[in-house]
DNA sequence: TGAAACATGTAATCAGTTACATGATTAC
DNA sequence: GTAATCATGTAACTGATTACATGTTTCA
């Protein structure tokens, strides 16, 4: 699979970015999907560099700290192109330890259930509160659909900054579908948990 | 972590199976949360009996097949409840490929990106189906919450074989549990696809 | 009698985490 | 000055998959 071969690539397509930045993007809303740490990232980028398919150039930092910036090569862009637009078929298995730990439930007591559930809830509420922080970050980015090109647009464009309408060729649509998804996960879950806390009380 | 660990003691709290068994179990609804593959669960079960969790019975299938039936340790048991009632924090990253490439839906053409998103649409539609067939079939283990210990219960007691209300003493709690997890987030998925697919045309 | 399922293992490899190791820069 | 962050690497280990390897039983 090597699938960190593909996020680094997707991750170079756009900007060069260092061993460093790329660790601090998997940290950010691509993390709820795709994350590695650096121990994972520099030996792959290494592997990339041998493989053709990034380079880099050294760059100081104040007066004597070096980093590698990483650009994608054609041979890369191509590898890239080729993975992206393959389809997958879906994993039999997503891991949820919390789950299997309610499958066996009948091992618990009644306390101890409620305790496991409710610190669940707690956790995924929070999470999901995060989430839906930044989601109301991000909206303000985007024309709403049902304002996009109507006359009264051209009245106010000076508002609109460099907002663009939610549609295919935004630049941003990447960010907006990896966190209204998350979103919808965590909702879910939370969800979920609360049409059965009752069974704990 | 060992997880595998937990959810072979897990399977083995109830009754005694065989290697072959616990490979099969991960097919089950159990599979959508925790799974392994044989090649991890043999030599799993050696280091358990090394360490005094678990034991086995060798027991003569037919004629000469050998089958090694494992059994729980009051040591095993231990260890596992001591892992099931202590909460975990969340992990950060739940991978999932498909929104990986999502991210860098920008790399694609219209097109491709149209094919990537309905085909997932497709197979996620398809394991829903599936969840929802498993639910039905399993449903009818359960009386009804609002039917549980009415007056009239008692008229028809015999209709109800071995069914009981789904609450926390009921054995078939967990597998409850799990299945109507599994379908809630095949519901969000496939809702979230709905919501977005008209992005592509 | 042949295919699918039952049954158990090992070897090689790949993916991922934790720990070890070091040093520079920035902002308070 | 000192703490947080920036910056890059390696080593050891753990977790997980794929491939190799073999043989039996059941059912059509």
């Amino acid at each position: 699979m090597r699938v960190l071969k593909y996020a680094i690539l997707g991750l170079l397509y756009r900007q060069e970015y260092s061993g460093y930045d790329i660790t601090s993007q998997f940290k950010q809303e691509i993390g709820q999907f795709w994350s590695a740490k650096h121990s994972q990232i520099y030996p792959e980028l290494r592997k990339l560099v041998d493989e053709g398919l990034i380079e880099f150039r050294t760059q100081i930092q104040g007066e004597k700290l070096e980093k590698k910036m990483y650009t994608i090569t054609d041979s890369g862009r191509q590898q890239l192109l080729t993975w992206a637009a393959q389809p997958e078929s879906l994993p039999e298995t997503e891991k949820d330890e919390f789950m299997l730990k309610m499958y066996f439930i009948h091992t618990l007591s009644l306390l101890e259930a409620r305790t496991l559930f409710e610190d669940q809830l707690r956790q995924r509420r929070a999470k999901l509160a995060d989430l839906q922080r930044r989601y109301e970050q991000l909206m303000p980015v985007f024309v709403s659909e049902e304002n996009k090109a109507t006359p009264s647009d051209r009245a106010h464009e000076h508002k609109n900054g460099d907002r663009l309408p939610l549609q295919f060729n935004n630049p941003h649509l990447g960010h907006y579908l990896v966190l209204s998804k998350a979103l919808a996960r965590e909702q879910s879950y939370v969800d979920w948990l609360e049409r059965h806390v009752k069974l704990f009380s």
